[in-house]
RNA sequence: GCGAGCGUAGCCAAGUGGUUAAGGCAGUGGAUUGUGGUUCCACCACUCGCGGGUUCGAGUCCCGUCGUUCGCCCCA
């Protein structure tokens, strides 16, 4: 009735949920400087180019999904439709290479497709990834995976799936596509619609249509993996050796192919069986062309980007909500008594307690049911009658205990205040 | 872009052609409670996403549209 909506696939996180999303990004940042990725933060939006050579132009995401529009000075400019370009260009224009040795970097912020939004899928959509920018060792891609899965298992997922693949070099995967194209075309017919489109287009993606007939017959199919030269299938079973070795468990899953045109070697995704249809978390893989194809030195390179709705969805589904921090919930009752209370809340907060102050003005039974539902630790009660001027009482919400101290005794000694609210939250943890 | 389902208050919802649109939670105001969330009363959808149509009469049927969910597609 007048009132503007958000876009169709956008949406507003409340509060609630952003709970969530903090918790993601302090663990992600807590994981990743540890293992000395540095955060990078490139525009939203770019020159179109950039992403028609970057992702490939034959590509969905290219050919029908991005925001590409005319800026003022007519030129053609995208909102970024994934990170790792952007990134790349970045390393590029600023010689990061010349810095020498290996460059880590991680990045996270919104990205824009034009798709049918779902569960996990939005126009605007957010992304947290990384670029391993230098090195051709089979061990920077086992990192890189090592990192992500330790990222999604402290944040308290369980039963996720790797599956990996080889894609081999550009030459292998083009012997392979040949001999898939002579596989398939006799039992054209027999594909389903979109794969019969993309016999000649992108014959890869066939290997992973949901539709039964068509799974049905590439199962027969030839394998990437007798594809592989000597170089690439050493490289792979590298890989295979480290994540074992870390204990990493993983699956082969030869039909696993990516939708960009970046990738090359190592290819990855990382599953949940929570998700329905939106199941991969996690995806990504080597890239070792992309920086030459985009203008810079020859440089390998590997990554991956975790869609952060569906890492919220899982998260939601998990029992542990993550906690509230207010120390105090302030009520009273009582014009004089809510002067007070607005100081002593000024005062508490000026000692380093998260305090929250009712303003609702509402009776004094309301405000005590507020305090209750703040998650706050405890109820700090300021009351009006003459004896009980100087005097706050202390409701731990926790325990049920009770206690009358004097605000000045209060304010004076916050340490043992922190000690007893340290105590509380122990227990409230439980 | 295609196929299917759904759309009643902030939330959960009853209602399946017939006069004034149940109920619950939350919210607001008041009474009670001299202090831990009680109890009681009142208020809270001229309207059923929006627009049009059928009908004596529509939240209920039809069409369109927007939104949403699931699947296809795509992808993280």
């Amino acid at each position: 009735m007048g009132a503007i909506q958000a876009l169709r696939g956008t949406r507003d996180i409340l509060p609630d949920e952003v709970k969530y999303w903090q918790q993601i990004e302090s663990t992600a940042r807590t994981i990743l400087s540890r293992a000395a990725y540095q955060e990078i933060r490139t525009p939203i939006f770019e020159q179109t180019e950039l992403f028609e050579r970057g992702i490939g132009e034959a590509t969905d995401v290219v050919g029908k999904e991005m925001y590409t529009f005319k800026d003022r000075g007519e030129r053609s400019v995208t909102l970024r439709p994934e990170g790792t370009a952007g990134a790349v260009r970045s390393f590029i224009e600023h010689s990061l290479h010349a810095q020498g040795g290996v460059q880590r970097l991680w990045y996270t912020g919104p990205m824009f497709r034009y798709e049918r939004p779902g569960a996990g899928r939005q126009r605007q959509f957010y992304q947290l990834g990384v670029e391993v920018l230098g090195s051709a060792d089979p061990r920077a891609d086992v990192e890189a995976i090592a990192i992500a899965t330790n990222l999604l298992q402290t944040l308290g997922l369980k039963n996720l799936n790797l599956d990996l693949n080889s894609l081999g070099t550009p030459e292998d995967r083009q012997q392979y596509r040949d001999a898939l194209v002579a596989f398939l075309t006799p039992y054209k017919s027999d594909l389903d619609l979109d794969s019969q489109d993309r016999l000649s287009r992108n014959p890869l993606r066939i290997l992973d249509s949901k539709d039964q007939r068509t799974q049905a017959i590439v199962q027969e199919a030839p394998s990437i993996l007798d594809f592989l030269g000597a170089d690439s299938r050493s490289r792979f079973e590298k890989v295979q050796q480290l994540l074992s070795e870390l204990g990493i468990a993983y699956q082969v899953n030869p039909r696993l192919v990516r939708g960009l045109d970046y990738y090359s070697h190592i290819a990855f995704e990382i599953q949940s069986d929570q998700l329905g249809n939106q199941a991969t978390v996690c995806g990504g893989g080597r890239y070792d062309g992309l920086v030459s194809q985009l203008g810079g030195p020859n440089t390998p390179a590997v990554g991956w980007a975790i869609g952060l709705e569906r890492l919220v969805l899982l998260l939601q589904q998990l029992s542990a909500a993550p906690q509230s921090m207010l120390d105090f919930y302030l009520v009273s009752r009582g014009d004089r008594a809510e002067a007070q209370a607005l100081v002593l809340a000024q005062k508490l907060r000026q000692s380093g307690f998260a305090v929250e102050l009712d303003l609702s003005g509402s009776a004094f039974g309301k405000q005590l049911k507020r305090a209750d539902r703040s998650g706050a630790l405890a109820c700090l009660i300021l009351g009006d009658a003459e004896a009980e001027n100087q005097t706050v009482q202390i409701k731990w919400l926790v325990s049920g205990e009770q206690q009358a101290i004097a605000q000045a005794d209060l304010l004076s000694n916050p340490d043992s205040l922190q000690q007893r609210l340290a105590e509380f939250r122990a227990q409230a943890a439980q």
